[in-house]
DNA sequence: ATGAAAGCGCTAACAG
DNA sequence: CTGTTAGCGCTTTCAT
């Protein structure tokens, strides 16, 4: 068995840290620590291995460098799917409070799927990840169990519950549901609609808009359920549908703003006026809700700060520090606008 | 030197490959080929070691693999944001792509700042990812030389060149430039403005514009420019900006339909008659654009299957096999509707 | 402030 | 179809 050989002579293999060493005349851990631990050595000393550094364009291999040290400097987020906006900013949030530790963020999408997560979660475990983000409560057998065995920090994000895995940054998808039935029911509106997904946020949203609706003496909900949550055109259908009915809603609570703008432009076409004839609530507070014509009322959440406090936690978790506290409800807040 | 000595009778360290193979009555490597190639092995040999595997719930360690094998089954995008919706629907449609064969994301994100392009590109190049996908043709010093040297396969998207550092899918800035002052031309508007950022896919864009403005005998554009240049808020600013001037346009060609949005909600305002008093074009075909009230003429540009064919293109190369063809013009649409 | 040796956990290469 | 051996390139541990 002859030992696998690095191609001598062949086309000049990436210099190794090894290469580095013998050129600066020191040993390899000395290089080690010029590139993690620069101030524990001499300044001559760092000076004459960045030199070698620079001279053999050494690119130190971190895959190595991870195997032996049991730190991969990578965090994994997992989201339904970054087309829509909300999640964007808060992987943009992760991000940004990420960075600056020299973290990087491996992406993972579920759209919306339990199976999709188990499977990304699994990946991502193997990897060795330094943490995991994981948006909403609900997740496939075996998930929690796997994440916990392998000790890994978790953040999970998007909603409140008691029992999170490990960490949790959210806020009450049942309150803010209910806050939107209230909001309505004070303006007089009824009877109501709600257009939304059949993710469990947008069903946590949905149970405390009924309960609202419920407590102010407001009937039956016309629920019209959508595929995807964030689009204008589903929007737009499904409040075409809401009017069909024999009974179509004074008001609809949109679990998204990109839903509840395809409804207002759909009201628009229709020449029914918002929110004299129709009101429409949003959900989230993009930039469109603030920006269109009629303005959005909507329910404000602050997608990136979610995003920030979620890695600000997991950096002082990775510093070996215990966390501040292990559920921070971010709250939200209803944005009174011109649509109702 | 005592061995570095795992903590005996500790807290049940995790499974490794050693203790499946031992548990199944196998070497390492049928344990290793149970996982990566499955067919290779006897079918009640793949059943023993799986049972092993479950048994022990052992997860592989992908780092020890990559390590070991040179691939690490990971792509790297770097965009300028992902909170850009035209970035983020790249992005998707790349992980839709990279996902079904088992490669996972690394993302990174520029803010429209070279250096910290640059800086992503180091890191991603120390991790040993399988490809790195890059934004525009505008890069730091000494980045195509870099990458050139690992020789770790490239793709540039969103513009197109003579020249890509390896393989580039995207199409002219600067033709869509063009393409939209002769469509505001044609319609008999004049004079024209402009806005959109300072980055080099919006200079080509505008440097398309002055020329088309200029073969169709219109003279100097109104240029505003803006430093986020995805942004209703933005668009609205500048739109106010280009009314104050002496000579206000009577068309604005915007980088970016959030832009081109707000410009036309800025309008709504202001009581300015769209497009019978000012015209607004946008760029990219956001689903804002066609759902808006007036619909926005555009310039449509695929990102998302922009993001898929990246994919396929990597996927292609890192199979070992040769590009169909290294640059792909993905071109680009103008799409009329009624805002000009 | 610097070094020597021993792994981290896996796969490549070839043999049988 | 399965096994043996030798690394992948770095950091850890203790020593000086």
């Amino acid at each position: 068995m002859p030992p696998r050989q690095r191609p001598r002579s062949s086309a000049a293999a990436a210099a190794r840290m090894e290469d580095v060493a013998r050129a600066a005349g020191v040993s390899m851990i000395t290089v080690s620590r010029a590139l993690n631990a620069p101030d524990k050595l001499a300044a001559a000393t760092l000076a004459r291995v960045r030199a070698a550094i620079d001279s053999l364009r050494y690119v130190p291999n971190l895959t190595a460098g991870s195997l032996a040290s049991r730190r991969s400097r990578i965090v994994a987020a997992i989201v339904p799917t970054i087309s829509n906006s909300i999640f964007s900013e808060t992987v943009d949030g992760l991000a940004q409070a990420l960075a600056p530790r020299g973290y990087q963020l491996l992406l993972g999408q579920t759209h919306y799927r339990a199976d999709e997560e188990a499977a990304l979660v699994d990946a991502f475990l193997g990897r060795r990840v330094d943490g995991i983000v994981l948006t909403g409560l609900a997740h496939a057998r075996g998930v929690r169990a796997g994440l916990q065995r392998a000790g890994v920090p978790v953040v999970e994000t998007w909603d409140l519950g008691p029992r999170p895995i490990d960490m949790l940054v959210g806020f009450s998808n049942a309150a803010a549901g209910e806050a939107a039935a209230r909001y309505l029911a004070g303006k007089g509106y009824g009877p109501l609609g709600f257009i939304g997904g059949d993710d469990d946020r947008s069903a946590a949203r949905l149970a405390g808009f009924r309960a609202g609706a419920k407590a102010c003496r407001l009937g039956d909900i016309a629920v019209a359920t959508v595929t995807s949550p964030s689009t204008l055109d589903e929007g737009a259908a499904a409040l075409a549908a809401l009017m069909q009915r024999a009974d179509p809603p004074r008001a609809v609570f949109c679990t998204n703003d990109m839903l509840a703008a395809g409804a207002v432009f759909e009201c628009r076409r229709r020449r029914i006026a918002v929110p004299a004839k129709v009101a429409v609530m949003g959900f989230a507070d993009l930039p469109i809700a603030a920006g269109m014509e009629p303005a959005l009322t909507t329910i404000q959440v602050r997608s990136g700060e979610m995003g920030q406090r979620v890695g600000a936690m997991l950096l002082r978790r990775l510093d070996g520090l215990a966390p501040e506290q292990r559920i921070v409800d971010v709250g939200f807040a209803v944005v009174e606008r011109a649509s109702a």
